[in-house]
DNA sequence: GATGAATGAGTCTTCATTCAT
DNA sequence: GATGAATGAAGACTCATTCAT
């Protein structure tokens, strides 16, 4: 219970450094995102980064992942609150950029995909992360083709990619030019595709 | 003459230049691809490089753009090459990641985003870009809207920003995920998503 | 009180350095006072340099001023130690190149006012720490007025200007053409100037 | 003649470059005053530049001596201008910062003394130019000792060491703290000096 | 656990100089 | 004579990481 304490402990500064992290990328660029810059963002001093994290690379790739599976967990949960296509429309929209703190995510990952290109381990890791969100979608669907509610002619990964592809390229657009599709604006477009869909015979 | 051919020397030199930093950027990632490797990739010194581009960050901008207007380029010339709806099937098929060609531009634009986050300038000039690709389709939709070949009641601008949108998604799938959204799916997806846009009454 | 431990060593070492710095462009010269150089000269890694100073400018000014001040400190030291006619006398002496350490002293400042030539900003954070010494001469200029041990006609300001301009003049000299002005004639020079100011009437 | 014509250009291109050389030394300071930015100043390519000047170093050199020895030339026709303890006021004067193209010899100067810190050869070179103004004034002296208009007490050298550091500190504080020093001012100092040599009996 | 001083390889950039045209 | 492209060493500065306290 004591180690269980600790263990705790440190798992929360371990977020908190990497929430901290993700802070000062947004405001600087991930370049210019330094050790030492984190440090002065928490407050404390450079060794305490390196003794929660090993290596920078490490807390890169974790405070990325810290921010993805909320998202992840966000559309879980919307999965277990709805049902038939009401699901399918709850979980599209829980991916769109509709608030601040969900454009910063976008932000996040934005920056995180830049440094992954030409580095194909970070690559690699990724795509195994957007597979996830590909299969909750393709799950989602294939369920809603068993209950008859969508199409069986319909290819349930290539469109649960569809779904991830539209709300990624949604937020594509509103994280490199804010201000263009407002959250109404951006439901609507996911909403229709979802009810084509379903329109499908 | 002598100033002309040399202008065009020069131009050639900063274009090759630039290819090799994309070259580079694909091959080792953006915060790996020093102006040394560049040299190196080009067969030079690294002065030469500094003596067709004042600053490392001007290059890559330069290189970003030169390949981001092959690709308006390419939509312009197919918006020329057709009319009616086959026009914007047309437009937006350029637009995909077809080939390895495509995908490398993609992946550069990835990359290059990547270091736009945090740093405003860099985003306000990439949201220029975005917005003429907008519009290249947003001008395209009004065209058929006034030869009633598509419904008045769509947003013209808010649906060129969802074609581009769409194809930024599959985009960022493909980069991050080579493999999936073989060219025929790509064309498919796109093509059904425009088709139900001409439905729309 | 660790804090004010911490304080103490931090600044000792930015004078440890700055002395370094000094004894580099001493012997080498200013524009190869490298901060490799330096920190061969120190003893230690080049990464200290910018620890303690964040900028081979900052650097500069900063050994500039730690002598430059020291003189400063000597002048009202002098003023304090003397009354009448002496005080004048002592604090012009105090401005000559006696001796090598003060020989030193000059050359640094002639090593960092060519630096100044063409930097606006330099030049002017000069001309006020100049203007510092003139002042302490015209003061002391007119207390001696105020006592009648100088004539009210002397425009105070200028004389003090005058004293400087000696002292500035000698030491050029002595620092670029070294052997000229043995010490007692720069004193009986500069004693002479100062007693026929007091034989104005 | 025809090459006594050449070597006139010659020599002429090399006093232009110079010149082009103590612009841009005053305005952008010596250390930034490279050979391409003399080259711009001059409206033409680096290579010509290094062609009437074997190396930087020895077109620093000459472009100081140039400035140098016009002042010099100045003094020596002061010289022939006048008698008696007028010669020598003249003189004085000459050497002052009595307009704006002197006060620009006296900053080039400065900054040359600055780069001379360090480097024994270049400060053996201007020591012995020094020397030269010394003597002009020791040999003023002199001659007016032996036409008693001055006393056989003074040291000649000395005393031409001693109008030559009144200038150059007067200067000094000129170039460093532009609008100290009015040209009546600076006159009246000098005179006044120089009149008190004539006193001394 | 925390600190922050120290390291030193690595970055971009500058620049005098050379040389083919 | 003139050009300016090319060189490559050297410059200041950054930064993840280590380690003594």
């Amino acid at each position: 219970m004591a180690a269980g304490r600790k263990r705790g402990d440190h798992d929360a500064r371990r977020i908190e450094i990497a929430e901290a992290t993700c802070r000062v990328i947004l405001r600087m660029g991930v370049e210019r995102a330094g050790i030492a810059e984190i440090a002065r963002e928490m407050g404390c001093s450079t060794g305490v980064i390196m003794h929660y994290h090993a290596t920078k690379a490490e807390l890169l790739l974790f405070a990325k992942n810290l921010f993805f599976d909320r998202v992840y967990e966000r559309i879980v949960q919307a999965r277990q609150r709805h049902d038939g296509i009401e699901r399918l429309l709850a979980m599209g929209r829980e991916m769109l950029p509709l608030d601040t703190a969900a454009v910063e995510r976008w932000r996040v990952l934005t920056a995180f995909n830049g440094m992954a290109i030409g580095n194909p381990e970070l690559m690699k890791l990724q795509a195994r992360r957007d597979l996830r969100f590909t299969r909750l979608f393709a799950d989602a669907i294939r369920e809603l083709q068993e209950q008859k509610a969508l199409s069986p002619k319909l290819d349930a990964l290539a469109e649960g990619r569809g779904i991830a592809a539209l709300a990624d390229g949604i937020s594509g657009e509103v994280v490199m030019s804010p201000g263009t599709w407002p959250a109404k604006q951006s439901i609507a477009f996911m909403d229709r595709h979802i009810r084509m869909l379903a329109a499908v015979r």
